[in-house]
RNA sequence: GCGCCCGUAGAUCAAUUGGAUAGAUCAUCUGUCUACGGAACAGAAGGUUGGAGGUUCGAAUCCUCCCGGGCGCACCA
């Protein structure tokens, strides 16, 4: 990894400048930078333009003194055999250039690690929870669920290569007045399918698969007239709905590669005992309060707007009481962070579920909440509108027969999580060939059958003393490989997937020109064998990185 | 009305979180194979970063005000 002479670098810096300018009391922060364009180094730092108030002198200048003094005192360092040349550019950066032999080490450093190469121990094995997808039993999963489904899954794998102890969440609303509209819109289904003459609910939900679960549930239960259907109990409608839609959601995700580890039931873990202890727990520390025939938290002590009902006039309880039940359910099972992630029609709901987490007595930032954008299908040009309760809407079934798990993982991936994302089924499919996943697995396949015709050729790629290499190609491939785990350090920071998309698509980007300018496979045997090995190596990061992803790695395409 | 997100090439999006000449892809035009996989590579053209002020060595990025879009503001879930 480079960042390992970053901080050498970083710390050199500190000890020689505060050296050579002794009566400087107070430093800016010293640190180096990865600049975009090679010409500017392979590290960067523009301490001189943060000190130009101090020294009261133009940048460059102080640049200038800078760099004499960084060059004066490199010989006593070890940094000697690491650095090749320092430069000073307008308006006043500091450039840093290694020498070959130590990015090379890069190369050496994939070898040894192989598939953990990347991997960091930063998350110092904290406990994190996240949940995602989490859609209501009620109908199939939409492309909204399965751009949550893309976002949650890869960055659990991020965060886990990286240290942390993640757990991968799906709850499962099997309670709530939801769930009674799901078994009512299934029972005047069947009734209109038994000839009755019904008034199908506004409030139901209308897509095609209630009439299809009808029935199949008549099916089972033996229903062949209105007079057998009537003796069936409201609950058997419920049960069946539930548990057949969430067999569909969990094969529409398998075949999503999207894994969980944990399925909690809202039946389980906010039933009424439950809730009624965390309602104790609350009225206990003076949270709660009456008005109105209801109950209320007052969640404006923590920030909200307003104060939230929590069990209604009626008796029944808002949708926010059992999930807060759920949050100190997670917190209770010993997550250091709980992190949900939602649609942004659910950014409202932010602030309450924050003040419950400190009601419990967490810290606000212990649960975090990630808006993910919608996706928008567009289909023949134009946008698809979506409604649950209308049925209309793209499924990601559908996008899964149309375009298959890796083009839609990638594709779900390829913003940032808070951009809306367009996803054109129709250019997804017919332009396939032209889809930058291809673009990235291509340039694993390509190795893979570099590596058959090395075989042939006799030739053995080495994992060390890559002393040949120096092309402008080779060492922006080199540069790019040893900058692997600071892509995945961004991801969390950014709490978002997309910069290792990006950081992929780069590599294969470079790798695709090494390829093209330096002829791996030649007559000199010794050159061909060291630059197959940083088409290895480049591979190794190409496939840790698609792992990751949930993208697979085909060896041929 | 209040809150959150967004506005960058003809289109879809980047920009290492305040850095160097604002970059890719698609579309348009032009090149590169007796070749390790052409699903590739090189180049041209395309911009007042929605607008106006401000902050500083330096702004697409931060602040203020406008303009335009999306979403949310329940004793619904």
């Amino acid at each position: 990894m480079l960042s390992q002479y970053k901080s050498e670098i970083e710390q050199y810096l500190k000890s020689t400048l505060g050296a050579a300018f002794a009566d400087v009391k107070e430093w800016p922060a010293i640190e180096l930078e990865v600049p975009a364009d090679k010409n500017h180094g392979h590290f960067s730092c523009n301490i001189a333009m943060r000190s130009a108030k101090t020294f009261r002198k133009p940048p460059v200048v102080i640049a200038e003194e800078f760099r004499q003094a960084i060059t004066d005192s490199l010989s006593e360092s070890s940094l000697q055999n690491v650095i090749d040349k320092v430069e000073v550019k307008n308006p006043g950066f500091i450039n840093f250039f290694l020498k070959t032999g130590s990015l090379v080490t890069v190369l050496e450093q994939v070898f040894e690690q192989r598939d953990r190469y990347g991997s960091l121990t930063d998350g110092k094995g904290r406990k994190i929870c996240i949940e995602f997808v989490s859609a209501n039993p009620t109908g199939p999963l939409s492309i909204a669920h399965a751009r949550q489904a893309a976002v949650g899954d890869a960055l659990g794998n991020i965060l886990a290569y990286i240290g942390f102890d993640v757990t991968k969440e799906y709850y499962v609303n099997d309670g709530g007045n939801q769930i009674n509209i799901l078994g009512r819109s299934i029972r005047f289904r069947a009734q209109e399918i038994l000839g009755e003459d019904v008034d199908f609910p506004e409030e139901g939900y209308q897509g095609d698969y209630i009439r299809d679960m009808a029935r199949l549930f008549m099916e089972r239960e033996g229903v062949d007239t209105p007079e057998q259907l009537h003796k069936i109990d409201e609950d058997k409608f419920k049960e069946f709905g539930v548990a057949f839609l969430m067999d569909m959601i969990r094969q529409d995700l398998a075949d999503f590669h999207v894994a969980f580890d944990v399925w909690s039931h809202e039946s389980v873990v906010a039933g009424r005992d439950k809730i009624e202890e965390m309602i104790a727990y609350l009225g206990e520390k003076g949270f709660l309060y009456e008005k109105d025939g209801a109950l209320w938290f007052k969640s404006t002590d923590f920030d909200d707007d307003k104060d939230r009902v929590l069990e209604k006039s009626d008796g029944t309880y808002t949708y926010l009481t059992p999930d807060i039940v759920y949050h100190k359910n997670k917190f209770d099972r010993g997550f250091d962070t709980v992190v949900d992630i939602l649609g942004p029609d659910h950014h409202g709901y932010i602030p309450r579920l924050k003040a419950a987490a400190e009601a419990m007595g967490r810290d606000r930032d212990d649960l975090n909440v990630l808006i993910v954008q919608l996706a928008t299908i567009f289909r023949d040009g134009q946008a698809v509108s979506m409604s649950t309760r209308r049925g209309q809407y793209v499924s990601l079934r559908e996008v899964l027969d149309e375009v298959g798990s890796d083009v839609a993982r990638y594709f779900f991936l390829m913003r940032h999580i808070k951009a809306h994302l367009e996803f054109d089924l129709e250019l997804a499919k017919k332009e396939s060939s032209e889809n930058p996943v291809y673009y990235i697995q291509y340039a694993y396949a390509r190795i893979n059958s570099m590596n058959a015709k090395a075989v042939e050729a006799g030739i053995t790629a080495p994992h060390n003393g890559f002393d040949r290499l120096g092309a402008d190609e080779e060492l922006e491939l080199i540069r790019h490989l040893g900058g692997f785990s600071d892509a995945l350090q961004y991801c969390h920071q950014q709490w978002d997937p997309y910069p290792l998309v990006s950081y992929l698509l780069e590599l294969a980007t470079r790798f695709h020109k090494f390829y093209d300018v330096c002829r791996v496979i030649s007559d000199d045997a010794e050159l061909s064998a060291q630059r197959l090995g940083l088409a290895n190596a480049a591979g190794i990061v190409l496939a840790n990185g698609l792992v990751l992803l949930g993208i697979s790695r085909p060896k041929s395409m």
